[in-house]
DNA sequence: AATGAATGAGTCTTCATTCAT
DNA sequence: GATGAATGAAGACTCATTCAT
């Protein structure tokens, strides 16, 4: 699990050496791999050999940046989360008027919904956690920080909103995960019983609903 | 694939014999296993072995009464589709008045909250329908079939409700799958952030801002 | 683990079916092909796939009837132990005359030299448990009997030998077994160093001023 | 395959310079690793990255310094071999004495029971020549040089002993290796049964009864 | 010389499916 | 129809070895 911080910039160690800089991209390449196979395909029928393949390494470069499946799977959720994390931080950085915070973050909703990778990870990680927390207790830790990021953390100060005044800020959050995951699931589905224009409407409309 | 119809009561045929009642018990028993184990386990997960066990029978059982894996599955939706689209009619029998059916809707439609297993299983053929679409051609028909009975088709002329004025009847269907399917997960996955009473709460209320 | 006791001779339970018989036909041979593949490779050595293809089998025949490697090795040396003891048992069965208890014991102990196999599997057995006892506790008990069976436990009473006045029982037992396996080993590593004639002769004559 | 000789103390090549040394600095360290990870887990289950980590190194250095793990395994063999040899010889310089080389033969034969990663590196080698001669023949060298170190070979003249006079010279060499091999195996494997003061004991008692 | 990332052959193990009974 | 032994394809993982640095 990293958190990449550019080191060198706070002047705190040496520039990383060839060998470190080529782990660093394969690792990369074998994240951005995993995102596109497990949407794609699940985690179950995700083979490491075709997340290598599609890194356009062999599966012994998977073994030397991830121990297993699982790990590669929460890792990648990590990063995905603190990326998605920072986009919406940057999205809403420095406006203090709450309109045009609810604004942005309509945008930084809908945008999301284009990003069908985003919705099928979270939607088999859900899956995953509920299938495995059983047996694994090990899993516990990284799932929290997952799920904290998982629900739109800084979506916050909602609850001034149209249902706000009988809904929890907390239920309006899961509402607008479970629209979003949903409703793309839908349209990946059955394209023409949701069309991408429906997506972003249906989306769009559920929003104002429940923020306005 | 089959469509379980009684042919007795519609006099095509005679009772069936000692022989083909144990057969179609067998089934049924591999049918409700199926059930529990593909909603607890997930598609890929669930192991032949363990459906046939949990029907307190073999593998041979299984094999006995389907090809595959993948039939036994959409098989088993085939039957729960049915089956709801049953209830749901029974329930709605006989009933002109247009706030009565709809109440008599959104019963059944709070009732389904409470049957994990079924929203899993949709949730498990959308996955499975999205993954395997592309590869086999012979799952279409079959898919098709499933497909309608998912789709609530019943659930009629809701379309001068509220947002009838601006949704299309189609929306409001796609809205209402998506959050019962979404909330139910949501409550699996985690049950303190979801709870029983706030999920029949939450899928009530926006039942009524969707249907009013 | 089994020890193969013929419940029908006891009246117990009714004869095998067909299937019973196959499993424990199947069980044999590959319990058989397993004495020869470990001696021949070590137990590290070996593998799966050979020891299958030897008892004419797949390997799925193999997971059908133990469970790992370590299983069917210690399953292996069970039998084995079981078949040793219970052949100097029949050996000196009835007879009460020390002087003729010890003829059958030479002789026996003599005929396990040529039984490579044997001394291979206890040797391979003691580097085995000798590496992983410290890993795992759950072999201790599966360990402890087939010590007691590689101890010749029956050979008792050798103690009022000529070293026996001044060497324990124990040693005399150790030192026989010491004996046995390394000069198997050294007459298979270097048959011309320690030729088969050899080999019983050394044997013998250990055996005797042990004994004496 | 390398023997190891200070040919500066013959005069014949010039002082290593700084690289040769850092060189041979690295290369005894990773004998000295491999001795105790050979003895410990074994030829098959010792690990190449265990080796050079138990050094201090990463893999590199051990391809730097070797072609494989058996040409690991064999310089091992040579150098322990070469050293015992040596140790032996120094122990009985200058001594005609026949009771005294005798003597010092006997603590050194006694002191070699202390030594267990020398006995169990005999045995790995002597299982692993076994399995191996058989499939390659270029092993044939290197084993006959190991082989006669192996067998004591300086301990001559020991033929006009007790059971020297039924008992060639090389069984009682054969004898005394398969005991000291033997009881140290036994030793680890069993200590309760074998403790350390009775290896000592027994080793001195059948040295003493095969020399005397 | 040494590092360590990457390769890929080798092996264990699982499990859908077949088949003799 | 049902059993369960056996098959064998598939896939995760290990590790000796190679190679760019």
């Amino acid at each position: 699990m990293y958190i990449i911080v550019d080191m060198r910039a706070q002047g705190a160690i040496a520039a990383p050496n060839k060998h470190q800089q080529r782990t660093e991209v394969t690792r990369q390449k074998l994240l951005g791999a995993a995102l596109r196979v497990f949407a794609r395909d699940g985690f179950e029928a995700s083979r490491i050999e075709d997340i290598a393949a599609e890194a356009g390494h062999s599966r012994g470069a998977f073994y030397a940046n991830f121990n297993t499946k699982e790990d590669l799977f929460l890792a990648l959720l990590e990063q995905q989360a603190s990326k998605r994390i920072g986009e919406l931080q940057a999205a809403i950085a420095g406006i203090d008027n709450r309109k045009q915070r609810l604004i942005k973050m309509r945008q930084f909703y809908l945008g999301s919904a284009t990003n069908r990778q985003w919705a099928m990870l979270t939607l088999e990680f859900k899956l995953y956690a509920l299938r495995h927390s059983r047996k694994r207790a090990r899993l516990a830790a990284a799932h929290q920080r997952i799920r904290e990021s998982l629900h739109l953390e800084l979506m916050s100060h909602l609850n001034d909103s149209y249902l706000g005044r009988e809904l929890k800020e907390n239920a309006i959050k899961v509402l607008l995960e479970v629209l979003l995951t949903g409703l793309v699931l839908e349209h990946s589905y059955d394209p023409k019983r949701v069309p991408a224009e429906e997506l972003t409407n249906l989306l769009g409309r559920m929003f104002d609903f429940l923020t306005e």
